[in-house]
DNA sequence: TTACGAACTTGATCTAGATCAAGAGAAGTT
DNA sequence: AACTTCTCTTGATCTAGATCAAGTTCGTAA
């Protein structure tokens, strides 16, 4: 696909979460860059500064923290999400854990600088930005209830229900560290579950 | 204390996360309205829709979900923080968890309207929309990090370093639930670590 | 001040899920 | 195609933390 028919898709998803004009439009995309790594490629590493925000074009990535020598898999990210590592894009202080892409990817990226310089200008990128920040909250709010309140079993079944693709594109081990229990512990489940 | 402490209070709060100009500052505060509860008493129950956003000027308050009879505390706010049910507020669907004043509490609170229209019309304070959910995704994701690698133990010797003064203002059966254990468990950690 | 219920503590068990171990598939490389 | 290296499965234990149970202490209220 060429670069024309992926800021297309970009800006059908930007429409939906906080429409803008044609001409802002031409501004805002006119800053984003267009960049591909390979699939084992890291994005961002602990301890570096996350310089971009990234749309996904194609491909999927993993954000994982390193404890006591376990990698624990803290979010995916694919078409047609955001990706990077909030934490540090937003603060910019170093990242506490990894981004690395799963598949070979695509994106479209946009430094923290740029970012910011958009925002001081235009009122509407303003808002789309406080509008992705509110759902970005949302979606880690949700998340959180989950880890905190349910059951290893339960949370399969969630993420089964209401991601059944997902299963498709990520390896089972790193889901089951993102569902917060070992791969045994996984497939023991998907055993149980599935026939 | 009397109003006009309050607002100066929450006024620093603000200046120091986007500065706003005199004018601006005195057209948003027309906007707040003061509140308070007694200990116990719910600002939302699950089910509601949030129609504020509160600022803490007094008290503790606590946010917690109903699972399987089970009360799971999500978190926790006091002075000087923002409290209210996030997901709700700005989703504006009904809320997943009660919140409820863990001791007697007092508060400025603007309704999800008046912010939007305030939204709207004046971009520095969309700025600080974004800024401040961006501030809260930050903590949250923190949080995240913590629930999903950390042991029980880990959780609860990070919470005693980050923030002492908690074990004071809020009851250890609800701190236990926010550290996702049992109070026994609570119970025994902290006969283990204290003397 | 006493009294009653709620909040903590402590001990004795139990269990979900971790860990250890070893074999069976997949997938990438020469 | 054969070789190496990951990933997944399955079984046998082990353990952190839950559950159950019985005090003890604290807080609020009459």
């Amino acid at each position: 696909m060429d670069i024309q028919t992926y800021q297309n898709q970009f800006k059908k998803v930007i429409q939906t979460i906080s429409p803008i004009s044609e001409e802002l439009w031409a501004l805002f995309i006119q800053d984003f860059e267009y960049y591909s790594c390979s699939k084992g490629d890291f994005l961002t590493k602990e301890g570096q500064i996350e310089h971009y925000l990234y749309f996904v074009l194609e491909g999927a990535q993993r954000g994982y923290h390193l404890y006591k020598g376990q990698e624990v898999c803290i979010a995916f990210s694919f078409f047609p999400s955001f990706s990077g590592i909030p934490e540090s894009f937003i603060s910019q202080q170093p990242a506490k854990y990894y981004l690395q892409a799963v598949s070979d990817s695509k994106f479209l990226r946009i430094t923290h600088h740029k970012l910011q310089a958009l925002y001081e200008q235009y009122k509407p990128l303003e808002r789309l930005g406080r509008i992705i920040a509110e759902q970005v909250l949302v979606g880690v709010l949700e998340r959180q209830l989950e880890l905190l309140a349910y059951t290893a079993e339960d949370r399969y079944r969630r993420l089964f229900k209401q991601s059944p693709h997902i299963f498709q594109l990520i390896p089972q081990k790193y889901l089951a560290s993102y569902l917060g229990m070992k791969p045994e512990t996984f497939s023991r489940m998907r055993k149980k579950m599935l026939p």
